[in-house]
RNA sequence: GGGGGUGUGGUGGAGUGGUCAAUCACAACAGACUGUAAAUCUGUCGGCCGAUCGGCCUACGUAGGUUCGAAUCCUACCGCCCCCA
């Protein structure tokens, strides 16, 4: 069996009760624990900041201890006010299995398929009668409730809280209860909601659960969350292997260590490794490395490597990339329309870019909209630093 | 039930009758620089049209009204916040 103690240390940021009381219980237990791992398909993305519990569960699922991923199909209806200092939108029922079908291929990524269970949650808390809902209530104060940060920020601002958003919390929380779980696993974001879990099911069952987060992708200079979802800025597992490259790429300096540590399986060591050599080489170069790594976790070692020659040869040295998306020219329109039906956006927007000189033909700058330019087939059109468009 | 507030662009937040497509900050985008970035500097940042200049349309919770003219005044409605009951 993998070693036990090491589960705890590298993607975990707490464990509720310890460390040593979990490492105890699984060492103790003739049967395999079983831990779960809620995500809410309300995106359809799964990105970089989920995968730090996914690689945690994989270590997991390998010493032979049991993992459920839970859907949150049911909860992925009401919105997680976690975080949030508005209330979230609703999603349809479509919405949601659509996200979801998403959701596991992208974990499939992660985790092989079969090695885990999957459960949603919709099964016990869509039969649910308002009086059952009503005796769950009662285990949870309004007091417990409205001490979460964010409830407080929202009344401090003077800004909605609304009732249902309180119900989240319980719904997740009595996710333990059902699945009568031994542990749950989650970012630390969701410390809150798994605390709920833990005292409903003290509360209905006795029972006494680990609860484990994981540490959240932070750039340790901001403080801010690396991965954004609702500012649009995150590396989704879904991303193409040059996509994925180049969005790591762009991300600060300052995000190069956290990334190697919690969104790659890489031996601690290199890790350890890595920061020493930032204080002497170019960054850059431990970047691609990160990057590279993350990469071959999702697209494999080949796509990697080829992702990683595309970015040089496209950013370091100036050349084009390899592969560049057609459009169809219609021959007599202007410079601003050609980039409307290329790139896309608005005409406005359009005009601007050449104004601002940068959109290139084959590399040489043009800066008059009005221009009537002369393509054929297999003509580039450039607009900003890597936007590039072929004509067919 | 009573009283007092408030509602502006992706966000925060100015503006209280014309010079407002709306100060400013953040975000975003482009350019320069670079190591791909970050930081910094410069520019852009509702839409559409016309060669810089300019013109037109849409927009300040919703619907009406007053006015030559309204984000700004009035009325009703809707949402939200606070206080009293």
């Amino acid at each position: 069996m993998a070693n036990i103690e090491a589960l705890f240390d590298r993607y975990v940021h707490t464990v509720i009760p310890s460390k040593e009381e979990a490492v105890r219980r699984i060492k103790s237990s003739q049967e395999p624990l079983t831990v779960y791992l809620g995500i809410d398909p309300t995106g359809p993305d799964i990105h970089l900041g989920h995968s730090t519990n996914l690689l945690w569960l994989r270590e997991w699922i390998a010493a032979g201890q049991r993992a459920v991923l839970l859907i949150g199909d049911f909860t992925a209806q009401i919105g997680d006010p976690t975080g949030k200092d508005a209330a979230r939108a609703s999603l349809t029922r479509a919405q949601v299995e659509e996200n979801m079908a998403s959701y596991l291929d992208q974990v499939h990524k992660i985790l092989a398929p079969g090695s885990f269970h999957i459960a949603y949650n919709s099964d016990w808390l869509s039969p649910m009668t308002f009086t059952d809902v009503v005796q769950l209530a009662s285990h949870v104060t309004v007091q417990q409730m409205i001490v979460r940060d964010m409830f407080q920020r929202r009344l401090e601002a003077g800004n909605p809280i609304h009732l249902h958003e309180f119900f989240y919390p319980l719904m997740q929380g009595y996710d333990s209860v059902a699945l009568n779980t031994d542990a749950e696993v989650g970012g630390n974001d969701q410390f809150f909601n798994m605390m709920m879990g833990r005292e409903l099911l003290q509360a209905l069952k006795h029972k006494d659960k680990l609860v484990i987060t994981t540490k959240l992708l932070e750039d340790p200079t901001t403080g801010k969350k690396i991965m954004n979802k609702s500012e649009g800025r995150y590396v989704s597992l879904r991303d193409s292997a040059h996509d994925m490259f180049g969005k790591i790429m762009a991300m600060p300096d300052s995000t190069i260590i956290p990334l190697y540590t919690y969104a790659t399986a890489a031996p601690l060591e290199r890790v350890t490794e890595a920061e020493r050599r930032l204080e002497t080489e170019n960054p850059k170069t431990i970047k691609q490395e990160v990057a590279q790594e993350i990469v071959t976790l999702y697209h494999g070692e080949a796509a990697a490597q080829e992702a990683r020659s595309a970015f040089e040869s496209v950013f370091t040295k100036g050349e084009l990339p390899k592969e560049i998306q057609t459009f169809t020219h219609v021959p007599g329109a202007s410079l601003s329309e050609v980039i409307v039906s290329g790139f896309g956006g608005t005409t406005s927007a359009a005009k601007r870019l050449i104004q601002q000189g940068a959109v290139k033909i084959n590399g040489e700058k043009i800066t008059d909209w009005a221009s009537v330019p002369q393509l054929k087939g297999g003509d580039v059109i450039q607009a900003g630093s890597h936007d590039f468009r072929k004509v067919k």
